[in-house]
DNA sequence: CCCATTTGACCATC
DNA sequence: GATGGTCAAATGGG
């Protein structure tokens, strides 16, 4: 099954976060300056706002955090892992998954594990419309394993990317409801993706195979990433972790969960532009040079197309260090005009130093 | 028949 | 020893 292989592009994570947000943020400035002009929707507006900051608030974090740790965790987003190889050694002789981490490596002595590029997202989705569609972050992934985790209420799922044996992607995510707010889901990701996926497919859009995992678009969902470490050995949960709320088919045995029984995990919500989307006037194309450069054409980011009904949600995306975006200031037509200029061209050489994107 | 999910067991780490 | 993470056989759906 090929599913979607498709052009040959991929996305690195964190690189695709960042895009992610900024385009969540350009599609929301739009909408923001249309209501503006037409006098429209206040309240809408007043909703978008803090929307677009947490947008704003994620990249920059991200960024910043890495910068100013250069070299420490943030640098081991590499994916230097460890991890198994592709399982498929058949551990029919000796099933040690971990055992492997030893051998090959050359790395330092750590004590602790291997540091493997990590990071969290909380995504919330409205119920009512969360349901409908799953997240999807562009990737498909396939579960491999739950268990109950101690003090959760809820079990961990675990994801591992399905190009695994195919391509020998490493990529992992852990999905945990929240145990607080039960329309919370945290995605765990572990290692980049590696492996080639549709380019333009976009959370909702069926990118695999058969869109078995993924349906339509998923609009409502909030995604909050807190692109924190990878450094797994001190603070355990410093990833990303996405919440994802309730989704439609999450089976969580415990949890009685109206839906459909099969819940493949959705993926993060990156949003990848969708061909159909394109044809909206806005698309955004991500593209990615061999020198680190980013090239952003003109667009529009797709999760919000239609109603995306962004869940007002109370909070997952409050930012509480206050770090201030000035966005008061910020010319809302400019920025956006900026972004739907023909080929922003983002240089992106700065991360390429602090977040080691080695392949 | 093929593929994804479920689930119990195994293994490594803490 | 407890817990988390992964594997793989079993099961179910398309």
């Amino acid at each position: 099954m090929e599913e979607k292989k498709t052009t040959g592009m991929s996305y690195l994570d964190p690189k695709l976060f960042i895009l992610n947000e900024l385009a969540q943020a350009k599609e929301l400035l739009r909408r923001l300056e249309t209501n503006l002009h037409t006098a429209t929707s206040t309240n809408e507006s007043k909703l978008l706002i803090p929307q677009i900051l947490s947008y704003f608030e994620n990249s920059l974090s991200m960024l910043n955090g890495s910068k100013s740790e250069s070299g420490n965790d943030q640098s081991q987003i590499t994916a230097s892992e460890t991890d198994s190889t592709p399982t498929d050694s058949p551990r029919s002789v000796n099933r040690s998954p971990r055992s492997d981490s030893e051998s090959d490596l050359m790395e330092p002595p750590s004590k602790k594990r291997k540091t493997v590029a990590r990071w969290t997202e909380q995504v919330r989705v409205c119920e009512e419309t969360g349901l409908e569609g799953p997240l999807d972050d562009g990737y498909s992934w396939r579960k491999y394993g739950q268990k109950d985790i101690l003090g959760a209420a809820y079990p961990r799922g675990y994801y591992r990317c399905t190009h695994r044996a195919t391509q020998g992607c490493l990529a992992r995510k852990q999905v945990q409801r929240s145990d607080e707010d039960s329309s919370i889901f945290n995605v765990t990701y572990r290692d980049r993706h590696t492996c080639v996926q549709a380019p333009h497919l976009l959370p909702g859009q069926s990118q695999n195979k058969d869109g078995q995992e993924h349906q339509k678009p998923t609009k409502s969902q909030e995604t909050i990433i807190n692109f924190q470490t990878g450094c797994l050995g001190e603070t355990p949960d410093s990833g990303a972790t996405k919440v994802v709320p309730r989704s439609p088919s999450f089976s969580f045995p415990s949890i009685p969960v109206p839906r459909s029984p099969s819940f493949s995990f959705p993926s993060a919500s990156i949003p990848i532009p969708s061909d159909e989307q394109k044809e909206n006037n806005d698309n955004i194309f991500y593209s990615m040079t061999p020198d680190n450069h980013f090239v952003a054409s003109p667009f529009s980011s797709p999760s919000t197309s239609g109603s995306n009904s962004v869940c007002s949600n109370n909070g997952v995306n409050n930012f509480e260090d206050g770090q201030d975006l000035q966005t008061s200031d910020y010319d809302l037509s400019e920025f956006t005009s900026a972004f739907d200029s023909p080929d922003l061209y983002l240089d992106f050489d700065f991360l390429d130093s602090n977040f080691r994107f080695d392949m």
